[in-house]
DNA sequence: GTGCAGTAGTTGATCAGATACAGTACTTGC
DNA sequence: GCAAGTACTGTATCTGATCAACTACTGCAC
């Protein structure tokens, strides 16, 4: 983060640090595939357009979680369709996957009050 | 993150993954500094406190956070009085820091409302 | 029919923040 | 005296995010 704290310089409109979401990233993707399966550019995509474009996880930075969370089982790869052209590799979360994610979305809640109560925001 | 996602295996009650607030340390300390100047260890300590003590921010991760503030000119530091023995470092927040402590406080809701609609988490 | 944009996946190098670990130095309580 | 706590610092390492590049296919414009 910070990289634009140039403090007096930098100018202004900064999207909103990407780092920011950092350890999230894994919770996030899980999140998307606790509903159906989907392929990797989709999830991607499906990131992007979720908060309004002014926002996104790279691909490298998705590819680099799929790679992790299949290391971890938490969820399952199996290439789609592949006689349209395109190749896509689809994942597929396991029941251990639900449960780790079930475990980031309350360590995810507890993140946030804790933050909340150390910047004084109650509410929104 | 994740370091306990072993899946099948892990203890269970891991104590929450600090790496979950991974760049919103200088924010926090921003925080902790706005409200009066307080030196190292004190930031530390309130910061444990803060959270029930069951979260905290390491010594070493908030002292580099403090040569990170300093160096990009948004705290201030100086020697406390030493005539009582031990040393103390007291940090001030400047102009530049509050300017960029509000920006960031921005970051953080946004990025929370980010995180919150892709977790498909509405309110608490 | 070539080139370009978009889709889709992947890798290697690098950066930065968090942490482990180790160390210095002083104070207080036993 | 010595252990525990306070207070500060430096070095090395780990990990996740990103950059930059690459392969490969499809569809469209020129």
């Amino acid at each position: 983060m910070q990289k634009e704290s140039g403090a007096t310089s930098d100018g202004g409109a900064d999207a909103f640090a990407a780092d920011l979401l950092r350890g999230h990233t894994d919770t996030i993707v899980l999140g998307v595939l606790r509903r159906e399966d989907r392929y990797g550019f989709e999830i991607y995509k499906a990131i992007r357009d979720a908060t309004g474009g002014d926002y996104e996880i790279k691909e490298a930075t998705l590819y680099a979680a799929y790679r992790r969370l299949v290391k971890d089982g938490l969820v399952e790869a199996y290439w789609g369709d592949e006689s349209q052209g395109g190749r896509r590799k689809y994942y597929r979360i396991t029941d251990a996957g639900r449960a780790v994610y079930r475990r980031n979305v309350d360590a995810w809640v507890a993140t946030r009050r804790t933050i909340d109560s150390l910047l004084d925001l109650k509410g929104s």
